[in-house]
DNA sequence: TTATTATTGTAACATTGTGTTACAATAATA
DNA sequence: TATTATTGTAACACAATGTTACAATAATAA
């Protein structure tokens, strides 16, 4: 769903978009060992969604995507990726819309862009938990994370967008290696660990997935890190930054 | 592209369609050793592009598709994935479109809706060289399986469709096995090496292949096959039928 | 200072999967 | 009946991964 509030989007013809075409994302971040997703929340409607957007007449619909997802977190360099066209017909519901929109200013025309049938490109962004600065557009009340397993009702399809954008997620995890810009820059191999088996949803065996990260060759060693614990002090590991940039296509 | 002549893809303002939106199919045969995709060549204008079509106003996405590819192959039960969203801004262009209306009745009108910025939902299908029969709309020449490895030039970014399309086709042949489909029921191990070898765009190496295939428990051995040549007969072997629904979505 | 505790780093072995070589089986032909 | 080409598969080598075990060590307690 939008999450700008232009002149143009608010016309009821949609001037400068796209007219019939939206996208969602499905920011996920990664904090506290859990996978976190950004969510808005309309104005004083309890209408809990996806950062979404317009295309815009002229704009590329990729870049469209990082709009949306730059002006939700503040940050440039997002890893995206577009996973699915939710386009079936029964997802087409104005209600939602009508609400926003009669909170917002004035009863919606029947014939306003906004109510009419859209299909939706769904992107998934990974960014860094502790660089991401939520930010709500002027129609939001909030805009911030939740934790991806125990999110609130969300509005349309979107839960089902969220869920198809995991499954992606896991898909792609073992060839791209895309975790890893859900981390810091210098993380410990258990927090490593701890994100793979969290975005995996299973355990995994730590000598031989430490083995496996170490012989991957994209790992660098940089100081050893004193938790304060009883205990042995873990290394800090960070990507190698060259290597990263061409097997991460951040 | 449209491969369809009804009366409201014609009409200048696309009544029963969504607008700004095109689906275009990849269909793959597989023959002679060869990987075959399906091309149309639109009436008297030498254009040759990917079947394509719109989506009715209450239709869902991927039912489009299907249609499309049923009414091109006269199949049913095809095996269809949707791969990406080709929305860049540089894809514009309605040239293309203004002479096959040229051609087709009459002079174009500037804001005929088939002249308007479209994004297009890129699908894969995967098809039974033996039992698709290629069938042209009354607005094409023709409608044939051409060599993927040696296609015209096509229309708009058509090249770059097929080859995203065959891209996403060998990313997922690990683990979706989807080559299946490509073949006849019955089918020896060495056809079944030569098209995973023609997809992959590699050799492989006989016994791991044999040894990998059997290994998966899918097959079945069905009967010998006399080949009439000077040495030991092959067997037949089929997909079993049960476990291949599950695995292979068809 | 020294033992205790919890966690990290990694060696070592077992198991599985795959690459490679070799060879027996066999259908048509000479 | 020998020859030829191809198929089916055994056997070994090597690599990747699963699993167990243990030394190293940072803080704490005795």
């Amino acid at each position: 769903m939008s999450d700008q509030t232009n002149k143009e989007e608010g016309s009821a013809d949609g001037a400068g978009f796209i007219k019939g075409v939206a996208l969602d994302a499905v920011i996920f971040g990664f904090h506290d060992h859990q996978l976190k997703v950004l969510l808005v929340e309309y104005k004083r409607t309890g209408i809990i969604a996806l950062p979404g957007g317009f295309i815009g007449e002229q704009e590329n619909i990729n870049d469209a995507a990082k709009r949306v997802v730059s002006e939700r977190t503040g940050l440039e360099n997002i890893f995206l990726d577009q996973f699915y066209v939710f386009g079936d017909y029964s997802r087409f519901d104005p209600e939602p819309f009508k609400t926003i929109m009669r909170v917002n200013d004035a009863a919606p025309r029947d014939d306003h862009w906004l109510l009419k049938r859209f299909i939706s490109v769904g992107y998934y962004a990974l960014v860094d938990f502790t660089l991401a600065k939520p930010t709500p557009a002027a129609i939001f009340d909030s805009c911030a994370w939740y934790d991806l397993n125990n999110m609130p009702q969300l509005v349309q399809d979107h839960t089902q967008i969220v869920k198809k954008g995991l499954e992606t997620l896991r898909t792609n995890l073992d060839y791209k290696l895309v975790g890893l810009n859900l981390l810091p820059q210098d993380f410990t191999m258990g927090e490593l660990q701890t994100l793979y088996e969290t975005i995996l949803g299973k355990r995994l065996l730590r000598p031989a997935f430490q083995r496996k990260m170490l012989s991957l060759g994209i790992l660098e060693r940089v100081a050893k890190k004193w938790t304060g614990g009883a205990h042995k002090a873990p290394y800090l590991y960070r990507f190698i930054s060259d290597k990263s940039g061409v097997l991460f296509s951040k």
